[in-house]
DNA sequence: TCTTTACAGTGACTGCGGTCACCACTAACC
DNA sequence: GGTTAGTGGTGACCGCAGTCACTGTAAAGA
């Protein structure tokens, strides 16, 4: 419990202890899904260990919103919480995770009471939209193997690893694209020598 | 006066009239830009009347991020306010508008006073935030001639007017496109019947 | 073991839309 | 008047990426 402590220690004590008083801690395995579309939400998350990617689905196509690392929040959750409205989104573990769950009925209370509670979430928000616009951005002015490579590169970034284990169809999936432009791409890539191939292992070069 | 204290009712009278106490309320003329990127944020925006459009800009391409509608505000001045950093955006009006200009220095001081003031901006965030979902989802799912005719569309509802003035150029802008593939697509919209060019004006069909 | 399922690789085709080049028209300004 | 800047229209070209069809391979399950 202590180092969940030091981990929050950029709240102020006395808010800490309520949190880690009133929430559960959860360890929860990787490809876990936490979060459905239209689900409503009874407790919101915030992530001490591992990585919590949260996606929306139009039509068929995923597209990856933003991954939740250490100390991060949801902001989906928390609007889905406050208005007691459903989910948009889908949230799945990336790796084996460690939450904190926090009863939605203390978020009004807390915010009240506590004004860098509230700051926190909009720092949040403020970093979720600065997302979107990364994102925005790149599907306005890159080609698929920028996006590709970038995304991966992100990726391996976020797990502190040399290389992931992950399909091409999922790749498409998170990309909005289709399994054999992923395929395409990353056959140029590795001629280009700038990511390696093996057993379904993906690794960065560079 | 009087007026303005009817349209900001949605907040707590006691706030209302602490807001109308220290802010200024000015008429800024059509086409006036009013945050630039990299600019200081002094004072708040709440819009009164009008419309103010908040755009980004990536490389020579500008995007359009949303519409400040009466009664709403700009998530990406109040960010920038209260953490005292540089805007990522700009803000022009696109009528004559009606704002109410908060100083910011009010704003931690209220947001911890008074709740609902805190709320008014997660709900602004959460808008904001979805309005960029809708917009990635155009850019994923749909091709130019609807995203154009969409655009045009929601372009003449937020006016409330049968049709609007707007060269193919700045079109091309707003979508992140070129100006000759407005014009072949307009040619193609017009034949369809679906919209009508006349001097310089667009008007929407059905 | 055989079968099924998921995944990867590849060639062919197609269409959208980005780009270039050029012309035409209007309005503003000298 | 002439010149310039801003706008719109069009044809030609081409590359990226979405799609279809099919093959090959590895893993999983009966």
């Amino acid at each position: 419990m202590e180092i969940d402590k030091k981990i929050l220690s950029f709240l102020k004590p006395e808010l800490v202890d309520l949190i880690l008083k009133e929430s559960s801690i959860r360890m929860i395995p990787k490809g876990t899904e936490i979060l459905r579309q239209q689900q409503y939400v009874k407790v919101l998350p915030i992530v001490l260990k591992g990585l919590v990617k949260v996606y929306s689905r139009f039509d068929e196509k995923e597209l990856l919103l933003y991954y939740i690392e250490p100390l991060q929040s949801c902001v989906m959750s928390f609007y889905a919480a406050l208005k007691n409205t459903p989910s948009r989104v889908f949230a799945q573990t990336e790796e084996n995770s460690k939450v904190i769950l926090i009863p939605v009925q203390y978020l009004p209370i807390w915010l009240k009471k506590y004004p860098e509670f509230n700051e926190l979430f909009f720092n949040q928000y403020n970093l979720r939209y600065s997302e979107l616009l990364d994102t925005i951005s790149h599907l306005l002015l890159d080609k698929m193997d920028k996006r590709l490579y970038d995304h991966l590169k992100r990726k391996t970034e976020l797990i502190s690893n040399t290389s992931i284990k992950i399909s091409h169809t999922q790749l498409a999936n998170e990309l909005g694209t289709a399994r054999e432009v992923i395929s395409r791409i990353m056959k140029k890539l590795e001629n280009d020598g700038k990511v390696e191939q093996n057993s379904g292992r993906i690794k960065i070069i560079g």
